[in-house]
DNA sequence: TCAAAAGTGTTAAGTTTACACCCATGA
DNA sequence: TCATGGGTGTAAACTTAACACTTTTGA
């Protein structure tokens, strides 16, 4: 093998995952409470080094799996992280994931065994390096993809109410929806399905519950629930 | 300092830039056929290997500023390519990065050193390792943001005609505009100036000239040239 | 004088917004 | 019986879309 490469660098490659959940009307991250080295003791973003013969994509699935077990989660690269001293340890590229998974799915068995835990999105607290910064903009592109993409019911169980599904529209764009108007918007789109169960866990007359049907809305691709937002300063 | 990273590997980093031209109605990206190894004679993107001390983001500057000598260019991460085989010689993990420029900044010698040139989108030959799904990603990440934020200037001279806004918008998202509710939209828009100079290059009338006012449009912040569009296969 | 690009308004259709009350039920 | 969350329609405001002719002037 010729070999044009070996003047240059090389450094370590990671990952770090952005794992949002939803639970009582509030957007939640998966954070860490680091019981190992280096940064022990300080709170950051699950993630892990990029392996030889691993995609960067496997490497994030691999530590998602590792950390909840499940294997089809909904994943996305928000970017690359490559400011010099980003890691104060060494030089180290980081990509960043967002993740979305049912807050349910995750057992707290395994919580624990990683030191870790949901803190709600208006409590995130000082985290490690840049990792606070991940969170940043992997919010605007999830929000950016939410809105005209139905991501988002990967926060939620297979069957919800659409109190459920318009309190996390609230909660992901951070502003009131009208009732009726998000509800007649919902059921233009048919493949936002009407099931013949019942919720009665939130109220007593009970909520009917709805799914979502991918291969219906891949006829349409249509989908809009929040109106396009304007420009954050950028 | 301690090494808590030593165990795991390291890989090549680069960076690749798509960079985006405007000329006669189309999209054009600068090309490079490759006079040096590796892929000697193939075409390819304009890239280069990260430097220590040096963060992608100014790996990415570095490589447009040799190519165009110019330094202030608008440019935008794409996203990291990570696959293990994308480059055949050795683990790559890439960073791409697209750029906005306008094609007459550019001089004809600069392209002579770099054998490169500005290819219309419609006849982009295929490009080595992973450089053509690169360039749809970027392609997409750009109308995406040329759709709600204005930085399709940087694809202008800095005095242009609305004739040419439109085809720019035109060419950037592949359907026609209407003139005249085209016309009406850029009037809302005050930051959108109108000054005393015309253009007598395209027409024996002459065109008057606008021009793209940064600081007034951060006043109010709302730009809208072309509807969202629905998604595409994702 | 005519070809070629510049410039200009109105109307209908569709979308978005605002808004308030009745329903069903378990405690 | 009443407190709680579930469910429903209409009208006004606004936005988008469709559409065709006149102007200017250099060749």
């Amino acid at each position: 093998m010729s070999d044009f490469y070996s003047i240059y660098p090389k450094f370590h490659v990671a990952v770090d995952c952005i794992i949002f959940g939803f639970d009582k009307g509030e957007l939640h991250l998966l954070l860490q409470k680091r019981n190992f080295q280096p940064a022990l003791g300080e709170w950051s973003l699950m993630g892990g080094f990029v392996n030889a013969g691993e995609s960067t994509d496997e490497a994030a699935k691999r530590v998602l799996s590792d950390l909840t077990g499940l294997s089809k989660i909904y994943m996305e690269q928000v970017g690359a992280f490559g400011e010099v001293e980003r890691d104060p340890g060494e030089r180290v590229v980081s990509i960043a994931y967002y993740a979305l998974l049912n807050i349910r799915d995750y057992d707290s068995e395994q919580l624990q065994v990683h030191n870790a835990c949901w803190i709600k999105m208006s409590d995130i607290p000082d985290l490690i390096f840049d990792h606070n910064a991940m969170v940043a903009r992997a919010l605007e592109t999830m929000k950016g993809k939410a809105s005209h993409i139905p991501i988002s019911f990967n926060l939620l169980p297979e069957y919800f109410t659409l109190t459920q599904l318009q309190s996390l529209y609230e909660a992901i764009y951070g502003e009131p929806l009208d009732k009726r108007n998000f509800r007649k918007k919902v059921a233009e789109m048919d493949y936002i399905e009407k099931t013949d169960h019942m919720d009665k866990t939130s109220s007593k007359r009970g909520a009917i519950l709805y799914r979502f049907n991918d291969s219906a809305y891949r006829k349409t691709m249509k989908f809009r629930l929040f109106k396009v937002s304007d420009a954050s300063i950028v």
